[in-house]
DNA sequence: CTGAAAGCGCTTACAG
DNA sequence: CTGAAAGCGCTTACAG
């Protein structure tokens, strides 16, 4: 026996609502009720409707159904780099909300491009997404704006500079480092360094003065010496412990903007033969799967990524049922402790 | 002045081709020519009409588009689990490739479970996908019977027992191993340990095969107490490794069936005080991209996830056009040599 | 409790 | 080169 089709693209046979409705001898109306779990159906008509379902291996079209209702339960999520180990737990918290409320997620990333970012937005409103959660570093204002022109609802992170025209996920960044001084403080440290991220991005920044606020309640104040700038990635981290290294009197302790540029630091201490923790401890901030497998441990600045999914999607939500977009608690990072951090050797101290 | 509009959900304003009809003056069939670059519509027409869609800001509404066509542009991506390290790369390959064809990817994942595997199908076809990508490590071969009877094309990766039945990108492993294995005895190893995965999972059977080809080839054997089985993840191999340190006669260096064992196998060695790799060479599968975060960097036999990623998109794209699915070219990991291989310390030899 | 019919926003033969 | 009209597969007032 052949495979019955041999014209490609053709359609053999096909299902529809109605195809269901003749089987189980009722209208097209009645099959959607019973599909939607409408009230108002007879018990055996809707058994003889689910009956026809089955046998039918009836599968009803989503397309057809978002035409007419105009709801597609479609989200659109942007992220900007999915290769960033910062992003799959975050897509994976936001995707498995989705799923359990029949939320269907297209995802797409833009890869910190600009043209990308208004690409990934507009397709997202060609598709009638319901809403967009836009989990990106850096964003596009004119593209925001066609979404909010075409009434979908958005939902920013850590924007803080639109938090006020925008729905928006914050962190706050004050308590995560307070704690990380405060441990560092307790084990003896004094001379703590700090390796920051381009102060041109926002987040970098607040990291930095978090930081900065952090040691001057407790009376101490950020030294240039013990400060560096890296690029956020392995290699600028590297690059700034170097740096911090080269110093006639190095700290004994060094916090990082987040866990790459900690990954690079440990990397710059192995490579001048200084013992981490023994001889320099280092924080890192995100607490990405890879911190728990580097040696030492890293211990670090924990981002709760599936809460800012959770609160984003909550926002959203309430954006589609609600109208405006609510408000949002901002996220807490804390300090992680594992196997980076210790007593500062009993050697060279100012 | 207010927003505008109080009432929620309320259309304000609906935006569709026959309002840019009106705006042009001309039928929406002209509309939709221009829209689809579609030939024989009158430069100063077409002229008009863009402009009109400009002003009204218009953008297509998608769902309406692939109900008529019958099509969707819409690919489905199921993969076992994002948090694992190896998907990323290999969803940013599958979707910018999509990307560029104007195809938007609905992403799920199963979290290693049937029953969410089997929902993920089923919501890909509801979703009137026009292909689907299977990218787990196992499958559910009556989900895939569901995808086909609904016409719907599938690729599976590394499926070797489903080859007959479905079109599917395959490893190739031999090489891989090979060069690990000419790798190691370059450098003049020949006690050589391996650590395998579950024997129950297929993919980690035929590593263990492959590593066995490649040291029979060369007129070696696999011995039993140089080879030791974890759970894939850093903490089984952990364990295997210090099973294979605790042995009378240790190899000097190991082959792992994946990367984060191979991390676990660092973590042991480092725990145990064996210098990596003066003491001990590990090479790992897969090259995650933590494998050239760890110190020292591991050297690893590298399975191309942006191939896998392009082997399957191209399937599945000739797939929908010329129905059946066509074969695909294996995939070959090759060894990168990095930091974490050495010749073998001159001590302790049999 | 059930059905006939309109309409969601497109595309595409068909006619001119 | 352009338009009138049918139809994709649903849901939902409306009527009975």
């Amino acid at each position: 026996m052949g495979l019955g089709y041999t014209l490609v693209n053709q359609r053999v046979y096909h299902m529809d609502i109605l195809q269901v409705a003749k089987r189980a001898n009722v209208s097209t109306a009645t099959v959607s009720r019973v599909i939607n779990g409408l009230p108002g159906v007879r018990e055996k008509t809707s058994d003889r409707v689910r009956r026809a379902i089955a046998e039918l291996n009836y599968v009803p079209n989503t397309n057809a159904r978002s035409l007419r209702m105009g709801r597609t339960r479609l989200f659109g999520l942007i992220v900007s780099d999915i290769n960033n180990p910062f992003f799959p737990e975050l897509i994976d918290a936001f995707e498995s909300l989705a799923a359990a409320q029949g939320i269907e997620v297209i995802f797409t990333h833009t890869n910190y491009d600009p043209i990308r970012f208004h690409n990934c937005v507009r397709r997202m409103i060609e598709r009638n997404v319901d809403a967009i959660a836009v989990m990106t570093s850096e964003v596009e204002e004119e593209a925001l704006q066609q979404a909010t022109t075409a009434g979908v609802p958005i939902v920013l992170m850590n924007q803080r500079e639109l938090a006020g025209k925008y729905p928006n996920v914050l962190v706050d960044y004050s308590v995560g480092f307070r704690e990380a001084l405060v441990h560092l403080l307790a084990l003896g440290h004094s001379n703590i360094g700090f390796i920051a991220g381009p102060q041109t991005l926002d987040s970098a920044r607040r990291r930095k003065d978090a930081f900065k606020s952090a040691l001057k309640s407790h009376g101490l104040r950020m030294r240039a010496e013990w400060t560096a700038i890296g690029d956020m990635k392995v290699e600028g981290g590297r690059a700034a412990m170097d740096k911090l290294l080269s110093c006639n009197s190095s700290p004994t302790a060094v916090v990082t903007s987040n866990d790459l540029m900690a990954i690079g630091a440990l990397q710059a201490a192995h490579a001048a033969h200084v013992s981490v923790p023994k001889n320099l401890s280092i924080i890192g901030f995100d607490d990405l799967p890879v911190a728990s497998m580097m040696h030492p441990a890293l211990s670090t600045i924990r981002l709760p990524r599936n809460l800012v999914a959770a609160q984003a999607f909550a926002c959203l939500q309430q954006a589609i049922l609600g109208g405006e977009g609510a408000a949002v608690e901002p996220v807490q990072p804390h300090l992680v402790i594992r196997n980076s951090t210790a007593p500062p050797a009993n050697r060279k101290r100012r």
